[in-house]
This record gives structure tokens, C-alpha cells and sequence, in this order.
DNA sequence: CTATTTGCAAATTGTTTGCACTAAC
DNA sequence: GTTAGTGCAAACAATTTGCAAATAG
């Protein structure tokens, strides 16, 4: 019952408040490997899951199957690239208003992120080389 | 290469077209089957695939490990339970502001929702009642 | 007729879990 | 020493895919 400070959770939010994108489990894995070179997949996941709970970590799941992690807790806006998969954060404060109670009918909002949906500077660069092609 | 307009694609898109939810994969397979008993889930998939390709029908990732389909392209935000994973739409306007084009640098955006992750009202009725018994 | 779409089942992918062992406390 | 956490591999769940038969144009 009572969480012990492994080197394995340690790990895994360093690395993953130290990283700019929103790595998927198996990035994230890749690179606590770095560190833990002899860390397990299902321990990446078990430990978000933790940090999830505690409210350290929000889950991303944008496009594409695979969730992707995010240690920054303050309001934000995300931007998701449907051809390639990226997430980033848009910087600046959230577009979207806080919630206004009579739109949400009695559930209780714990928290928002507004998604931008489309294609990344690199993948539209791309894309036209192809058709000029 | 020219796409034929099939009665499975018609009732995939008629049953989607009329849900007031945002039914998975699974849950639409069963509600066309009411129509067509012999559709397979695959053919589910690949019909709303090509929906999705021709911007009629958008993927809702939200929470959970399935993908939600929604067949009103008007803008307009979501909320998400995090408890029963039910997805619905929220009255009104979005409360995002279009893309801010300095904030996205170089990205094209296609579309963008904001959505409320949280407890529904029947899941804040279900906690507060457990928490009394 | 012939090429796209289907139904079915098997394959793939992302995530979770059981269990014997390791390491926090 | 006790018990939560780990590594590993097997189990699971959601989605995709290969292929022979069906059907739209």
C-alpha cells in the first residue's frame, strides 16, 4: 500500500519531463533505457499509470493507436500531425475557455486541452515535394 | 479505384449519422447489423476508414483504449468520462478560437476540438453514493 | 465482364497481467 | 524481514489484413 521511490519511477519522470515531445511508452522505454538499460516495457506502463493517478502525467491520446505522455500539467493545446504522428505543444495559453457549467449538465470537468488537428511543417513540406514529383 | 457506392457503406453511414452518442467500432457493428445481419466488423472498419478519408465521418481518441466515431463534422467540443468512458458532445459553440497561424508555425490545421476530460453525471451520482454506503 | 468490396479468420499492434525474484523500507 | 515493485513472457483487446466469394457499375 505504501509507493516506494524505485529507480525505475524516478527514471521514468525524469526522462519524461525532460523530453520536448510527448513520447509513446515504447519512445519513453527507449530512452530510460538509456539510464536502465535492463527496464522492462511493462514496468514504463506501470509507472505512468502511477503517475497518472497522482496527477503528474497526462495521457495523450490524439491519432493514431498508441497514447502518447505528457509531464506538463499546466493548461495547454496540443497539435497532432495526422500523417506522421507527431504531437507537440502549441505554445501560449489554452484557446479554450474554462468550462461553462451550463453546457456540461452535471459532470465535472478535472481537466481540458484543445487539439488542433492537421499536418506539421514537415510532413507539408513533404507532401508537396511528392506531388511536384 | 472508382469507389462504388455499397449498401454497407450507405447503412455504416445512415446508422452513424443517426447516433446521438459516439458509438465504437464494435457497438456500430452491432447497431448496422439490426439492418444488415451479416456485417462483419471489418467491413465496419474499413467503410468508416474511407468516411474518414473523405472528411464525413471524424475519429475521436479520446480515452480508453477505443477509438469513438462522429458524424457531424460542424465544429463542436467533447467531454469524456474518465470513469465509463462514455464520450457525448457538448451544446453549443466551440470554446476554442480558430488557430492562432503564429502558434502553429508551418503547421496546416484540418480540424480541432476541445475536449473535457472528467465524470459524467451518472458516474458523480455512482462515487458520491459508494463513498455514503 | 471485371474490379471493388465483402465476410471470415488469421495476423498485428498496443497494453495489461501472472509470477518468481529483487530491492525499498 | 516484509511487501511493493521489477523483468519477463504470456494474455488480451482493438484494429488491420489476406484471400476466395459476392456484387456494383
Amino acid at each position: 500500500m505504501t509507493p516506494r521511490a524505485t529507480r525505475q519511477m524516478a527514471a521514468v519522470y525524469d526522462v519524461l519531463s525532460a523530453a520536448l515531445d510527448h513520447p509513446t511508452a515504447e519512445v519513453l522505454c527507449a530512452r530510460v533505457r538509456g539510464r536502465l538499460p535492463r527496464v522492462s516495457l511493462g514496468t514504463i506502463y506501470r509507472n505512468l499509470d502511477k503517475l497518472r493517478e497522482q496527477g503528474r502525467v497526462r495521457v495523450l491520446r490524439l491519432d493514431g493507436g498508441e497514447a502518447h505522455f505528457d509531464a506538463r500539467t499546466e493548461a495547454h493545446d496540443h497539435f497532432a500531425c495526422l500523417r506522421c504522428g507527431a504531437v507537440q505543444d502549441l505554445p501560449g495559453a489554452p484557446s479554450a475557455t474554462p468550462v461553462d457549467e451550463t453546457r456540461t449538465a452535471g459532470c465535472v470537468v478535472q481537466w481540458q486541452t484543445t487539439a488542433y488537428y492537421g499536418h506539421c511543417s514537415d510532413c507539408v513540406r513533404t507532401c508537396a515535394a511528392t506531388r511536384t514529383a
